[in-house]
DNA sequence: ATTCAATACCTAAGAGGTGTAGGTATATAG
DNA sequence: CTATATACCTACACCTCTTAGGTATTGAAT
């Protein structure tokens, strides 16, 4: 993926785009993320694998998802989901990312001083 | 100042930041460019010393800028411009970093699924 | 039969950018 | 004489991310 050299993440925005998308869809497992972060961004943009677990993980841990582990097809999937503070504090996320990205866009676009 | 909790830069926007600033002014000293930033946000954003300075010494380290230092009242003023190389870099790394930019839009403002 | 791709999870090690917290020094306002 | 603004700097720790592995099942192709 990612024909092109580069398809680093911003250093935080990788739980917030989980996050994001667990606000839409009530319940993801790890593998589907990646594919539904593929098809929005039209293959561009990549989670690895090795970003994405621990993050997964940490939300967890921080009590912000709940998990639950199904067998389909013979295969293992480990269900994510927002718990109530995981709500709020996406929310929150979301905002503070938001405001990040347009104070981001005052300097990348600044108008040519004359 | 950011009266907010949060003030943390997504890693590796910085040097982007630094890279469109010296596009539009040709010549800036660190200290200048941190004041910049807080007017073009309105003082929302602040970017620390401590990041700052690396970065722009990484920035020269790899040949993007050059340096020129002067004494102004009494103070010296280290100035930095963009090399030839650091005006193709820049562009470059403009254009990727809007592009995920765009892309990190795309998930964080998906239509919700019906 | 075997191999490859896709599906599905995981971790360890290291790199690298940032924040915190210092340090030095001059000019100016109170 | 002290505090604030100006102006530069570095060391350390933190934390995310990338790289590079590992395991296992299913289904398609050879």
């Amino acid at each position: 993926m990612n024909t092109s050299s580069n398809s680093s993440l911003l250093k935080g925005s990788l739980s917030v785009m989980i996050l994001r998308l667990l606000e839409d869809r009530e319940r993801m497992y790890g593998y589907e993320i990646t594919q539904k972060v593929k098809d929005l961004t039209a293959g561009e943009m990549s989670i690895t694998e090795g970003a994405l677990y621990p993050a997964l993980h940490k939300l967890e841990a921080d009590g912000l998802l709940t998990t639950e582990t199904q067998i389909v097809d013979g295969r293992a999937r480990k269900y994510y989901s927002l718990t109530k503070t995981g709500h709020t504090e996406a929310a929150g996320r979301i905002a503070e990312l938001s405001s990040f990205l347009e104070n981001l866009n005052l300097v990348l676009k600044l108008k040519p001083s004359l």
